[in-house]
This record gives structure tokens, sequence and C-alpha cells, in this order.
DNA sequence: CACTTGACCTGTCCGC
DNA sequence: TGCGGACAGGTCAAGT
């Protein structure tokens, strides 16, 4: 779940909570979350003091003071929590009950700061990643290498998305917006919200739906994620934000998981089917296949 | 090559 | 109540 808008909160969570905090201990288990050399580990992240926290898609970028990069991808059930100085919180907040909870045994990683906070990495699933690089080989890394454009960058044209989206002409629409090549940061969420937007069936062939109609569909995927952002993302179900607060997304979706009710356009019972191997969830009367609507 | 399906994991939910 | 199986979905590997 977590998709380009949850990623992106986090990072701006991470902004301001952990930039300058200097590393005193790194705590792991010895598996693929954590994929490092411990004479890496213990040169190039303790004593290193965090210098910029950015983001490429759905991967987050940790800058060091020591020229390594911290890469972390929180796949489906990855958390970033950070937990210190809870005296500025107040009772009541949310992170309150993750001062008593962490490490549980869904912590795969956690870095100790000298000021005694504590980032902690969770995972129940352990789909996600913390991987330590040099600076330079950050942009080396496959992913990387080949993941498409940041769909809030000015370049991101919809003649790019068209151009990009029509390398995929053979496939459905849900399955080339959710390829990453095609374009950064779009998962199952913003996939079957941009597509109810624009009322494109997820199943559509790339190839019949219109230039005009793909030109909608950029404007949607950009404007379903940054109202995203502005909630703090979507809580489906493990999402939480640096500071363990849930996004609220959710009660503005207008497809996703609302199977059995009433669409907010039509009135019409969303339904879930299987698009490119995954839950989707339309509105049948909005978004009808071409080769199935008279003339 | 283009595209689809399965694997990776574990917790949760549903039906019997 | 217990148990098996389906399901969740980001990405890569394997299969068609």
């Amino acid at each position: 779940m977590p998709e380009l808008p949850e990623v992106e909160t986090v990072k701006r969570g991470l902004e301001r909570l952990v930039v300058s905090k200097t590393i005193k201990h790194v705590h792991h288990k010895a598996d693929k979350s954590f994929p490092n050399d411990q004479y890496l580990v213990d040169e190039f992240m303790l004593g290193a003091t965090i210098s910029k926290v950015t983001r490429r898609a759905k991967v987050l970028l940790i800058e060091l003071s020591s020229t390594y990069t911290i890469m972390v991808h929180l796949k489906m059930t990855g958390q970033l929590v950070f937990v210190g100085d809870t005296s500025r919180w107040g009772a009541g907040h949310p992170n309150d009950s993750l001062v008593d909870n962490l490490p549980d045994k869904s912590t795969r990683v956690h870095i100790e700061f000298d000021d005694g906070s504590i980032l902690y990495f969770n995972d129940q699933r352990r789909f996600g990643w913390v991987k330590l690089l040099p600076n330079h080989a950050v942009e080396l890394e496959p992913f990387m290498q080949k993941v498409g454009p940041e769909p809030f960058d000015p370049a991101f044209t919809p003649s790019v998305f068209i151009e990009r989206v029509r390398r995929r002409n053979g496939t459905t629409i849900k399955a080339a917006i959710l390829d990453q090549t095609v374009l950064a940061g779009v998962g199952n969420i913003y996939a079957d919200e941009s597509l109810w937007s624009t009322m494109i069936h997820p199943a559509e062939r790339v190839r019949n739906i219109s230039d005009a109609k793909l030109r909608e569909l950029h404007g949607a995927i950009i404007a379903v994620m940054q109202l995203s952002i502005d909630k703090g993302g979507s809580t489906n179900k493990n999402y939480v934000d640096a500071e363990g607060k849930r996004g609220s997304y959710m009660e503005f979706a207008n497809v996703f998981r609302r199977e059995g009710q009433a669409c907010t356009r039509c009135s019409t019972i969303i339904e879930k089917l299987r698009v490119a191997g995954r839950g989707t969830h339309i509105c049948p009367h909005c978004q009808v296949q071409l080769e199935h609507k008279d003339n």
C-alpha cells in the first residue's frame, strides 16, 4: 500500500524528524530486510549524520554525511516510525502506544540516534528492505535505472505520458499505469481511483484508448495523488507516517475497497474484479469497455 | 520481445 | 472453535 503519496508523506515526516541527527547504533536482524555487510554498517552508518531525505518513485533515500545513502523500500507493509522526545507530543498522540510497543516482532531494523531517539523499520510481511549504498551507486541500482518519470515533475507532460503509456499498447490500461517504467509511483489504489475518475475501464487495452482520454488520465493521476498527499496518504491497513499517524485518503476514495457501495457519481453499486492480477474496483456504469459499448 | 503469472511473506478473514 | 485456503499488493523472476 505505500504508493507515491504514502512514501512522500513519510519522506516529509523524516525531513522534519531525523535530519541532522547522528547515528549511534544500528540494530538489525541478519536477513534480506537488511542485506548489508557489517563492516560497511560500522564504518559508514555509525557516527554519521543524516544530511538529507529524498524520494524517487516509492523508494526513500536517506543521505548520510559519510557519502553513503540508506535506501528504503516499504513494499506493502513496511513502516518507518520515529520515536523520541515524546514530551513535546503530549498525551493522546498516536505515537504514545508505539513508544510502549516498539520494537515489536515486525521490527526488522532500528536506528538509534545519539540523543536517544529511534527510527524503526517495521515490516510484517518482510517484502521491504533497508540497503546501505555509496551515494554514487544509488542511481546505478537496476530499479533506479529503469523507473519512469515522477508524476509531479513539470517535465512529465501529457505528451510524455501518452508516448510512454503507448509503449504498452498491447496490455490493459491498469497494467500499463502500474508499470513503474511507464511512470513512477502508481500502485493499486491510485490506479483504480484515477481510472474511475476518467471513466476508463481498467481492462481496456491501451491501444483502444484515445489520446484525449489518456490526456485526461494523466491529469487524474496527478490530481488523485496530490489529494492523497494532502490527506497524509491512504491507510488501508498497515500504513502509518513517520510519526505513527494514519492517513485519511481512504475517506475520499471513490472505488477502492468500496465494493457493494453506491458510486458517488451515479449510485450504481461498485464491483470488485481482477485485472492485471490485482483486486480491481470499478463502477460498472461509469466504466464500460469500449468494445462492449453500442457504437 | 511483449506480456502474464508466480514467488516472495505473514496476518487476517471467510466458510465449513 | 479450529482449520484450510484465499487474499492482500510492490517488484522481480520465470513462464508462455
